[in-house]
DNA sequence: CTCCTGGCCGAGAGCGCTCTCTTTTTATTG
DNA sequence: CAATAAAAAGAGAGCGCTCTCGGCCAGGAG
């Protein structure tokens, strides 16, 4: 399988020196941002290069460096469904938006199966990649530690399961669970009750956490049956707000730790004649897409997405650029969007 | 306990040949998959590398073949953010599915900016990768055709504006679109506005084809005052649906391009007191989650995302494998998904 | 037995680049 | 203006791999 006939193969730096009037070596050096470089010279190699369209060859380069200018990105495939909607796209906004500046590549990884994922470990630790992002796990998979100790640089997103020594960057999953909740609480529910994501996710963990923390300040007990899992789908948000229902029929809101499944629990809430927000107020979590669309709107907790792409980047560039492993946390601020599901209502 | 290799440095062929008793050409052929090597032989590399953990290196493949084994995915930024939520993920898995298998990598491109994408010319035919995919442009990008004359493989995800060389992969907006209208005669609404995606985009232009062609083929009058342009947002999508109420506020359905834009139509008619579907139905495209969480439910246009990546992975694989830079195309199936918000209901 | 054929295998030449080391040029100073 | 330092440029050795070539050793034909 060959490439497509290359219409005359592309230059090569020994050509662009030729032309420039330079040895190869200077010409390198143009291109490797070397500062023993006089300016004629720079510049003349620098008109070569473009007149000669050259653009230098990445393989080459790294075999030589033993870098490899590219990052990848793995995001297991279970993971990239999960969230609320454009997570996807705006995490990869944010991380290109710094690997670009830096001219690294980005390469994105989706294992769809416990197989791949051991391939992967493999193909990460073997030098392909200079260092490795990956969001959100369940649990606590072990690949991520794994290549730390073979000497990979990794930065995840959505903080690991236990300690781990691999830095992340997290949004404020407790405050923001908090928020929403003291924001029930401020306007008059006294029933409040939670949707959980999937308890063996960071995130869900921690928004739980926002919740009780919420109820425990100012006073308010918290009941188990108060608290419902689910696992970020709209089915079971549906599911889970009918057992609350069922268990707890004089709830007056619901707090869900993910727009979707808060879409579900509107569902239900809509074939029990339940009204939002003046029975029950609703508010969700990640200020998807989703939120501005359901009747009524969702109140929601926005997440800073790409800034968090951002971060991540930078945190992987701090530690190539240092030759340090880090233990770096970074925890990103989260915002309530108050919307009219959680409107002041209320049966008082 | 420490990993088998060393010093840090991964093992090399040469390592592995003396290991396994064999010449450096004779370990090559094995990774290669070349037949001409003993079983014996074979077995003995592959042992030899087992133990060291032998990962190939790709920068020295590269530069001594000419291929790279990794594809360039291209998405501009604003389309990211435009489709129907979960696309770019399902894309994603499609496309990776198919790479994967071939042992190819993803390389993510996401141009931000015009001037990003002057870069993106250079790189992707400078042979950095073997071929590369693009998704939903808009208007007459120059950019397929350019890198396709330069002799980069090049399938796009979305019919190109004009007539181009470059192979795609599309949904049948066309049908979709149809089938939706069709549907809403179907069902006995008369006067059926629609809300258009951006017109110069193939996904904009098709999808008002497909509306006009139902309509044409009822007999029933394509007034122009029944269309509205939208942007594929929701905001667009809400004041396009008021603009065609201060029209025709005898309408009694509309189709959207979009369910972005259903959404917000939505909105629209609850402001308007307009009972959906009882006096006006309404359908969407795209079939994402939004779909699912309106109330009422919205009728919508599933598209077969991850079989698009699927087919546009397999398109330029086969380019790849003849050598031929291909002006194929393969439009995929949609499918109307009927839901409360085209429900029956209808005045007469 | 010799000659050939064909299957395996090893030797060795690079792919295009970076980087160290050496040489040449230029600037600086007494 | 020679002496010396500093700056710039060149020469050349690989990085780890693939692939062409030619060599070697079977086994079968003459």
């Amino acid at each position: 399988m060959r490439a497509l006939p290359q219409n005359g193969s592309n230059p090569t730096l020994e050509e662009v020196a030729k032309v420039a009037g330079v040895s190869r070596a200077t010409a390198s050096r143009v291109f490797t941002a070397s500062p023993k470089v006089s300016p004629k010279a720079k510049r003349a190699v620098e008109r070569a290069a473009e007149k000669l369209r050259y653009v230098p060859n990445r393989a080459a380069r790294a075999l030589v460096t033993g870098r490899t200018d590219s990052i990848g990105l793995v995001i297991p495939e279970p993971t990239a469904f999960l969230f609320g909607d454009p997570f996807f796209p705006r995490l990869v906004r944010g991380i290109s938006e710094v690997l670009s500046r830096r001219m690294l590549q980005l390469v994105l990884l989706m294992p769809q199966s416990a197989g791949d994922e051991t391939r992967l470990e493999g193909y990460l630790s073997a030098g392909h990649v200079d260092g490795v992002l990956m969001v959100s796990l369940h649990g606590n998979d072990p690949l991520p530690d794994r290549l730390h100790e073979r000497g990979t640089l990794v930065v995840l997103g959505g903080r690991p399961g236990a300690s781990s020594p691999v830095s992340y960057v997290d949004v404020d999953n407790v405050g923001g669970a908090r928020s929403a909740v003291e924001h029930l609480i401020a306007t008059g529910r006294k029933r409040i009750a939670t949707i959980t994501g999937p308890l063996d996710m960071g995130a869900g963990v921690d928004r739980l956490e926002g919740y009780r923390d919420a109820l425990l300040k100012a006073g308010l007990k918290t009941d188990e049956a108060l608290q419902q899992a689910g696992d970020f789908s709209q089915e079971r948000g549906a599911a889970a707000m009918q057992a609350l229902l069922d268990r707890h029929p004089d709830l007056d809101a619901v707090f869900c730790a993910s727009d979707v499944m808060a879409a579900g629990a509107l569902e239900t809430l809509r074939r029990h004649r339940r009204r939002v927000p003046s029975d029950i107020a609703v508010v969700g979590f990640d200020d998807s897409t989703i939120a501005t669309s359901t009747a009524p709107t969702l109140s929601s907790v926005r997440q800073p997405i790409e800034e968090m792409g951002r971060e991540m980047a930078r945190l992987l560039l701090a530690g190539l650029d240092s030759g340090t492993a880090g233990g770096k946390r970074v925890i990103l601020a989260t915002e309530l969007v108050v919307r009219a599901s959680s409107g002041k209502g209320g049966r008082e």
